[in-house]
RNA sequence: GGCCCAUUCGUCUAACGGUUAGGACGCGGCCCUCUCAAGGCCGAAAUACGGGUUCGAUUCCCGUAUGGGCUACCA
């Protein structure tokens, strides 16, 4: 279906220097809920023309992680490096019209004049001497090999930039000066690519972070200087740690692929992602990603940054976990049930069972292998504090009237045991819980009699015979 | 240093001049209960500070403080 002209285009612009940060994540994910709210197109391109330190592999990175969290694009992804033609034709172009000229001073001779600056205390700007060389002069020296960068002529105005997130934004001229588009080897640089895209791409609504407000008089100019329509402005807040410096490495993960290999399912962290900075405007903590598309607003952002609280997302995964269809889970679920998996009735039953007792995929990956498994230990502590010296007997004692049972569901179990506890004259619990770690190795999960039924008479009978075997012959006289 | 941005419970946020400042995570308590969860109920917890403007400021303006960004022939 074609898009009316009047339909947003919004990009997400990524360099391959690292793998996809969360802040990137949501900044990719605000420029998607808000395209497809205004049914708009969401376009991806990749920023790479620092040949320095962007690599092919960390592309494919982020495109996969992309692809994992749900961000689907409508077109590209693009490539900067392949579009330097267009670079170099609006350089030129720049240059024809006036916009832009050539600057022949060396990168030595402008840290001079940075470091004299600095001496003095004054902040330093570019003297603007490329300016005054007329235009023929230039193109001879340019010719004769003479290297140079070509900058663009900034205008002596303030620049206001109106942002939808921050409202009016002023910028001195005194703060400006004439930047550098192209370097000496001719490599454009960052930004006079991203304007050039932006105007080529026809985007209309820039969605980034907040990092880059400070950039954008520069790209205001270049965009007029383009003789392209200035795109709207919407910058979020920075995503900081939990000690509110900026998120990075060192606060653990940062990065998408690694919440990813934690467990965590893609639509909590989009979920979660969405509401650091966004708000539906009531109590709603847990929505779908149709809800999302369907109410996102730019005027329900906030402007100030967000801590990212690994906590709330491990509950929001909880969450998504305690909602997500059986069979679903199960394919989620699945890789990380490396001790094996029960047959399909049982592990999705197991789901059932536990999927509000786990926070993580890799929680429900074990908890469904208990069930395909014997367990190889007991845990210690459970071990100390449910088996005394005549648990053994006990147990003896109700695997042989479990083995009579005819009917094994949860009731009759129940039936069963709390019978057993009444005849040997101890508490259910005194039955219950070494009878749990027999079966799960572990003293705390689902109700006991639910597990038994699951696991089937045969299964659970031997977990209990290896158990009594493991803790002792029973006690002389019990 | 200069320019710019931000500031409501510990955290995410709601309240677009008038609310006992609301919700959620986390925390504590109670209920439920074979354990652990989930769930339900209850509780502690915030408008950074100082000035204005206004009958009235969380909300508007100005300072201060704190945090952050930009200030490259990086992105």
């Amino acid at each position: 279906m074609p898009t009316p002209d009047s339909a947003p285009r919004v990009r997400f612009a990524p360099s391959p220097t690292g793998s996809l940060h969360v802040g990137g994540a949501r900044t990719a994910l605000y420029n998607l809920l808000f395209a497809r709210r205004e049914k708009g197109t969401f376009i991806l391109r990749i920023e790479d023309t620092d040949v320095e330190r962007s690599r092919e592999e960390l592309s494919a990175q982020i495109l996969s992680a992309m692809e994992w969290l749900g961000l689907d694009y409508d077109e590209g992804p693009y490539y900067q490096s392949s579009r330097s033609e267009l670079y170099r034709a609006a350089a030129d172009r720049l240059l024809a019209e006036g916009r832009a000229y050539r600057a022949f001073e060396t990168p030595e001779e402008l840290e001079g004049e940075r470091k004299k600056a600095d001496a003095e205390g004054r902040a330093f700007r570019y003297s603007g001497a490329g300016r005054s060389i007329a235009p023929d002069e230039s193109e001879r020296r340019a010719r004769a090999g003479e290297r140079h960068v070509v900058r663009l002529k900034m205008p002596s105005e303030t620049i206001a930039v109106e942002d939808r997130i921050r409202g009016r934004v002023e910028f001195p001229p005194e703060a400006l000066d004439d930047f550098v588009l192209v370097r000496s080897d001719g490599h454009p640089l960052y930004h006079f690519c991203v304007c050039v895209d932006d105007a080529a791409m026809k985007i209309t609504h820039v969605i980034r972070g907040d990092d880059h407000l400070a950039n954008t008089p520069k790209h205001v100019a270049l965009f007029d200087a383009l003789g392209a329509p200035v795109p709207q402005f919407a910058h979020l807040g920075m995503i900081l740690g939990t000690d509110r410096k900026k998120l990075s490495k060192r606060h653990g993960a940062a990065a998408v692929e690694e919440w990813r290999d934690v467990g965590i399912l893609p639509e909590a962290l989009f979920n979660f992602l969405a509401l650091l900075g966004w708000s539906p405007g009531d109590d709603r903590e847990i929505l779908t990603r149709d809800e999302m598309e369907r109410e996102f607003s730019l005027d329900r952002v906030g402007a100030s940054p967000s801590v990212f609280d690994p906590e709330k997302l491990l509950w929001m995964n909880a969450q998504s976990i305690a909602r997500m269809p059986a069979d679903e889970l199960l394919a989620r679920s699945a890789p990380y049930a490396t001790a094996g998996i029960p047959p399909v009735e049982t592990a999705l039953a197991a789901i059932d069972l536990h999927r509000t007792r786990v926070r993580t995929t890799i929680e429900m990956g074990r908890a469904i292998s208990t069930y395909a498994a014997d367990p190889d230990e007991y845990e210690p502590d459970g071990l100390r504090k449910h088996v005394k010296a005549d648990t053994a007997a006990h147990l003896e004692r109700l695997v042989s009237l479990l083995e009579a049972a005819g009917d094994w569901t949860p009731g009759p179990l129940e039936a069963a045991l709390r019978a057993a506890a009444e005849e040997l004259g101890v508490s259910g619990g005194r039955l219950i819980h070494p009878t749990r770690l027999a079966l799960t190795g572990s003293t705390v999960g689902a109700p006991l009699f639910d597990v038994m039924a699951l696991l089937g008479q045969e299964t659970a009978l031997r977990r209990m015979r290896r158990f009594i075997e493991k803790i002792g012959a029973p006690a002389p006289g019990a």
